[in-house]
DNA sequence: CTACACATGTAGCAATCGCTACAGGGAGTT
DNA sequence: AACTCCCTGTAGCGATTGCTACATGTGTAG
């Protein structure tokens, strides 16, 4: 793994820790043990750092959640329970939160956060498909995840989408 | 009116266009025709700027929205179908893209975002409660259009909810 | 050994940040 | 007239921002 490899995965790491919002070159910098020089080299800029960040938490993407289901389709009456035990213990929370902040961004028409933004909402919707043995029922079902999860972070106590 | 009561919706009105993201006190004061000394001043730092901010458009809230349908509950099976007209235009993507970053920020902790997430999400709830002659399904509902809105963020189409 | 590309540390620049100290201006009260 | 209270403009502070100039190290190819 090259070093510029291991600074991206710092940066990745130091943005879903600490949010979009809160990103500036050296205190990332000094998280990922080298210097805001040294970012600006190998990423070209601070937007470019962050870029790569997103994208490499977008290739990470579903590894985590995927580790803690068992393998194989399952009918929607089976899955979205246990993805709502998942997510009901809150260590998705800062996926959403970021997620959350992408989508605000390119909703205000942000170029780059549309791509990601894009990405990371068809991965999980791909994602949910091939889990489902109703994979036509992914596009709702992400909806009302998506919406359940907006709720959540309101201190909302919506139900859970079902089958 | 007072004085602060003009600034507050001047800062009202910054953070709905540019995104809490973007506030700064110089150009949110420019914007209100003032100074940063004068924010301050009346709300005593930033962070009570942009509370008040956020209040005054709590308070706002649904007007816009309302202005647009016609009165009375509805079924869902009228009612959607008009919310979903309105929402396409893309006159309330800023509303919607402000109701994400409070609750990122939110889910991550910050506490008065908390508050003002919650009393976003719970004001629009009982709109829609108040809205449908099913008023039971209001959370359901509300689940899938704040879901369809992120997804929409994100560029994708997904079916928004129906009855 | 030399040459050259990649990588890094130090130092600093101009801009902006939130915020504050100080000096009033203007209206009303005594 | 003197005093008080609310409001505001000017100026600036110390900190942080993204980014860059310059010098240097380090490893590899010729």
């Amino acid at each position: 793994m090259s070093v510029k490899d291991t600074y991206t995965d710092a940066v990745a790491g130091f943005i879903l820790e600490h949010g979009l919002g809160a990103v500036s070159l050296r205190p990332m910098a000094k998280a990922a043990g080298t210097s805001d020089r040294m970012l600006v080299y190998h990423f070209g800029s601070k937007a470019g750092a962050i870029e790569a960040g997103l994208t490499r938490i977008a290739e990470r993407g579903i590894e985590a959640l995927e580790a803690l289901l068992p393998p194989g389709p399952r009918p929607a009456t089976e899955l979205m329970p246990m993805l709502e035990g998942i997510m009901r213990t809150g260590a998705f929370d800062a996926s959403v939160a970021l997620l959350l902040e992408v989508t605000a961004l390119s909703l205000r028409g942000d170029a780059p956060s549309k791509l990601i933004a894009n990405r990371l909402a068809s991965d999980f919707r791909d994602w949910l498909a091939a889990r489902l043995t109703e994979p036509e029922r992914a596009a709702e079902l992400l909806r009302g995840i998506e919406g359940w999860g907006v709720l959540r972070g309101c201190g909302l106590d919506a139900p859970f989408p079902t089958g």
